[in-house]
DNA sequence: CTGTTAGCGCGTTCAG
DNA sequence: CTGAACGCGCTAACAG
């Protein structure tokens, strides 16, 4: 490259580096025997002699659920404003998977760390200490790990799912089903079981079990707990439990769905059962999308941003790859309660 | 990180690195010590020496979008069974951002690029020779590049399209609306105008858009400009368009849509005139989903198999990586017509 | 089996 | 303003 432009090779790096001083013709002379030959600065080597390899990490559980989809659009918009790429990795909700992403992070000397963590407690989440002892910045979006010294940018799920169920109750509902349960095998009986076991489990399942909770505590409803799903988190199972709870003898008169899955699950089950939402059942479901809307009846939705979420966590980031202090905050985003026509007065069937 | 060990440097990088002979003894000892001070290779030195960054780079219009989301994660699972790492480019449908893209990856020296294309023929194309020329091979997903040597993966979407437009012929439709159309403001009133069109759009859709003609010529159905989609590829004009066919005083009596989203603004458009799926319109669409499942009726699709298009992208990217002659062949996937309850018979209103 | 040595292609002094 | 020399941390030959 150097020969090709008859300088030096430090002066043609100076040019296509653009640090230094060089003089203008020179630097012409460089930039188009460059063109010319096609040359492209090798990123690696520069980042092994700064120590900055332009690039962040992003773990999350599966890069093809359109929840994720959206964060990792949002931070890697907003990595990319910056000159930063994105090395993206799934972990399929394992935690010994999400060690070893952080670990292949670590290797590559990424410049910061963003995880959508399925770490329950702080002990759980040794891997991020390692990161930080590599001096690679940590910031957790969509989860909050409890006793984790990290910044976290999260919606308040447990508010969110306590105002829908609330919504649902001022419409007149007392029996209420949460679909997306906790993931045990045996169905807990009692409410502190219950309480015990969503803390034990995914964070924002938890929280927004706990909003379930909250709500039916402020109307004084007695918490019934053959209206929690459980068992394995997939759109068949959601049917088959609403199935059974339908089937009740005091049935839901409404359903409080924690995830796309679980209300189209839901909606099969509905549908087997012969009943219409609405008229028959109320509905509420978690992450908006352009079905819900052309349903009918539309749905009722909880909207979280999704892409919004992403950017705040990349901007948190660079806060710290910038060299600010950590500020071990939570930040909270907004969601947005999006009101249509699944919820009606319960009917006597 | 060799001190710690009492071991010469090279030893401790053969261990550490897995190549070379160690002895066991000494061999425990570097691990032992690695562990103790959290030791964690420099993969980007790695890199640099071998000349292998073990990462994969991945250029998609727009990872939020659920069907790239689903290719990205055959791919990344794909890469991931073999110790590569994927860098995932958002480029928004335009080509200096994929250029763009295509020069970081270059510049980052990744073994393999992977990309769904913007480029309409090889002349737009050059960045991927640029890659050539770098020594990094490339292999095309879900677009093919009219006159590129490349291995791409793709459907076959004018098959798939004229399969299902043939089907709504033998129910006995013969005004059938096409919506997603080209993107163009001037709506092409001669049927050599919208194929020339078609072949300077998106490959995909242009593709889709002869599939369309193709079972009208099969079944001697003329061709009809007002049946036709244009404008932005947005979800609300899809929605103007539709009501504006359905306006028309010898309106269309069944649809067929290309994307998710022309599907969703359809049925809006529907919903606005008061006309009901199947018994009024009927309808078929590109990309299932668990929501297509639940509509009333439920929705005819056209399933496209995004996963394997990613992991089996990523085996032809392996191949080449691994030096094989590039076949440049077309690797086409089959797609899945599922039968649901959108389609009957055209009704007189 | 193990230590030594020479690059990989940059950024960064430091002379000139 | 420009060129030469060194080091980033690792792999790859090569002696020992």
């Amino acid at each position: 490259m150097a020969a090709g432009a008859g300088v030096g090779r430090s002066t043609a790096a100076r040019t296509l580096g653009g640090y230094g001083y060089v003089s203008p013709d020179v630097r012409e002379r460089v930039l188009a025997a460059a063109e010319r030959i096609g040359y492209r600065a090798n990123a690696l080597a520069r980042s092994m002699s700064t120590g900055i390899s332009n690039t962040i990490g992003v773990i999350v559980a599966d890069i093809a659920n359109p929840f994720f989809g959206g964060v990792v659009r949002g931070i890697s918009d907003a990595a990319h404003a910056r000159g930063y790429d994105t090395l993206v990795l799934s972990t399929n909700e394992k935690l010994p998977e999400e060690v070893a992403a952080t670990n292949v992070l670590i290797d590559k000397r990424v410049d910061g760390i963003i995880v959508a963590s399925a770490a329950l407690d702080a002990a759980s989440a040794a891997h991020f200490e390692q990161a930080r002892d590599h001096g690679i910045p940590v910031v957790l979006v969509d989860r909050a790990v409890p006793g984790l010294e990290l910044d976290a940018v999260v919606i308040d799920n447990r508010a969110a799912a306590r105002d829908a169920v609330e919504r649902l109750i001022a419409a007149g509902h007392r029996r209420i089903g949460f679909v997306w349960g906790p993931p045990v095998q045996e169905r807990p009986r009692l409410r502190r079981e219950m309480v015990d076991i969503a803390a034990r489990n995914l964070w924002t399942d938890g929280e927004r079990l706990q909003g379930y909770l909250d709500a039916l505590d402020d109307e004084g409803i007695v918490f019934d707990a053959d209206l929690v799903m459980v068992g394995e988190k997939v759109e068949e199972n959601a049917r088959v439990e609403v199935r059974q709870m339908l089937a009740l003898t005091d049935p839901p008169t409404a359903l409080f769905c924690t995830e796309t899955d679980a209300m189209t699950g839901s909606l099969q089950a509905l549908r087997d059962a012969g009943l219409r939402v609405a008229t028959d059942v109320s509905m509420i479901g978690f992450d908006d999308s352009s079905w819900a809307r052309v349903l009918e009846p539309p749905l009722t939705m909880i909207e979280q941003p999704m892409q919004a979420l992403g950017t705040r966590a990349a901007e948190v980031l660079f806060g710290a790859i910038d060299g600010q202090e950590p500020s071990v905050e939570l930040h909270t985003l907004e969601t947005r309660f999006i009101e249509r026509a699944s919820v009606a007065p319960p009917s006597d069937r």
